[in-house]
DNA sequence: GTGAAAGCGCTAACAC
DNA sequence: GTGTTAGCGCTTTCAC
């Protein structure tokens, strides 16, 4: 069979099917408000089918002055994150409402993010914090209906992280906590805002503010943070993510420190190997699909206009995995 | 001052500009073959400017018959890989030629990716593995110009890595060689594809082919399969990735097997726990930011109908990173 | 050097 | 019920 070097247009199917294209975009939309007789249904139907005709979005989207382009700003962290996980199920459940995500590495090369928004003509913008005003404004006058989040909005990925590390070890016994900071300068908004969590939980059961210091990816550093936690009396870590506990775990293993008995550790995030430290290493993780559902959710309402759906609880929450390590 | 409600358009700018749409497209594209006034060009330069225009890439690609979207599908493999960061890798390097990225999870949710790839109108359309001839007919019937890898390429990611593992083992005196499998189903191909490599080099030195064992990330399993390899004289581990080289770590210890020195093992990506374990995890780490910028570059040059140039050996090539548990 | 006009693929009024 | 027409924002011959 003959095949068309190019992509088949509306008017081709049109012609194929021997009506006009107006027609063929009733039948194609499934328009309620246009009644198609069966067989001129029919008939476009398979006239589009033969020459695998696809509409072009593109040409669509210019007519309806909105596209089905959701744009996230991706901040440009050292990965090892849940950070990608969440990015593949965002996309996967905007897919679901037939938006497109596209994603930008808010990095220092590449261009601005209001020019790419304009580029790919994105409805929708959403990023990991909120924007500031100045951005949001230029974002908006860039064609974005939607901008994500406010700064007025809490921000639904910010989940009470610390707290939950905090509360665990609190809960455990423990009247002196120690909060181990990633070394990495981009992780050190997240790190104040999960360290805020915490210092909030000692506050309210009356403790005084954890112990913090830098731990980076070397067994050297976490085994000298290890040393001075135990000589201030601290007995319990809460470590930034896993990576950082495990530095911690390494830390204290080359002191000879016994974890959970003389130092517990917790986590963030339940990465792979988090079950197979020694001893195996108590962690929070998020539900990143839940997440990310909520935050497409969001978007989705904030296009038709209508209310999101209030949150489940239990939907965006994090969750305690409990190992050996506290 | 008082903002426009609606984006700016070409129009617009003409207006404010006191000048023609036509004279403003060639303005803000710098069309050599049209010599504008200097003080004409200043003028719409200004009026863009203050208007905060942007283009609109829809329109633009409608007209010209060709986006700048390229489409990357990914395959729906569990997380803690380096796909991740090449993901970011690839739309940074796309970035800086204009083009930008569309990821489409090739899971079973979501449509298939011609349908994808009509309504982004993606230009090219690349993945991990070749595509089928069917699939790639599709690709190119719904608009896609490039379509990569080819099933005759070399899937430029496809790095020897099985054969570094080995090679480095076999010239430390390893006579006898492990291959740590990963228990998820969707690492199969891959893995067979990694496991070929270390039976290829085992073979070129006249070695026998290496004892596979599924490990998955669990510390009995591991413990099981070390003690079987310990068995069978084996005395050095290829391992599929470093999660799965952890889990070997785990399950060596438990076993009381020292490691290196009765048992060595070699990862794969460098994660960032590697250099924590104990002993700390020899691996080897591929460049993603270098395959991400050739695969770029492959994209570029299939656009352009250039050669791309021919890459640089070292670029593409994956990396020993020698630490103490081989 | 600059403007007028056509047209990319599609949808939405409005005729017939 | 279906076709005709206009126009989304932009680029691009082709006159002037």
């Amino acid at each position: 069979m003959p095949r068309p070097a190019k992509r088949a247009t509306s008017a081709d199917v049109a012609r194929a099917a021997g009506v006009s294209r107006a027609t063929v975009s009733y039948v194609l939309n499934n328009r309620p408000d246009q009644s198609i007789p069966d067989t001129t249904r029919r008939r476009v139907l398979e006239a589009a089918e033969s020459l695998e005709y696809r509409p072009h979005g593109n040409a669509r989207s210019l007519v309806s002055g909105r596209s089905d382009i959701v744009l996230l700003s991706v901040p440009d962290l050292p990965i090892g994150t849940g950070i990608s996980r969440f990015v593949e199920e965002f996309a996967a459940a905007l897919a679901e409402h037939g938006l497109t995500l596209v994603t930008h590495l808010a990095a220092a090369r590449g261009r601005p993010l209001p020019d790419v928004c304009a580029t790919v003509g994105a409805t929708a913008v959403t990023g990991f914090a909120p924007f500031d005003a100045d951005t949001a404004r230029a974002l908006r006058a860039a064609g974005a209906e939607v901008v994500l989040p406010s700064p007025t909005d809490v921000p639904d990925i910010m989940l009470p992280i610390g707290s939950i590390q905090a509360e665990h070890l609190i809960g455990r016994g423990h009247q002196r906590l120690g909060y181990a900071l990633p070394a990495h300068p981009r992780f050190q908004q997240m790190a104040a805002e999960r360290l805020r969590g915490v210092e909030q939980a000692c506050v309210e059961t009356g403790l005084q503010p954890p112990v913090t210091a830098t731990v980076s990816l070397d067994v050297g550093v976490a085994a000298d943070a290890v040393t001075n936690w135990i000589g201030q009396g601290v007995t319990g870590i809460c470590a930034f993510n896993d990576e950082t506990a495990v530095a911690v775990l390494a830390g204290a293993q080359s002191r000879a420190v016994r974890v959970p008995e003389e130092l517990a550790v917790i986590g963030v995030d339940d990465i792979l190997v988090a079950p197979l430290t020694n001893p195996p290493l108590t962690t929070v993780r998020f539900d990143l699909h839940a997440v990310a559902r909520r935050r497409a959710e969001l978007v989705v309402a904030g296009l038709t206009g209508h209310d999101a759906p209030a949150a489940t609880e239990s939907e965006i929450s994090a969750g305690l995995v409990e190992r050996s390590s506290t």
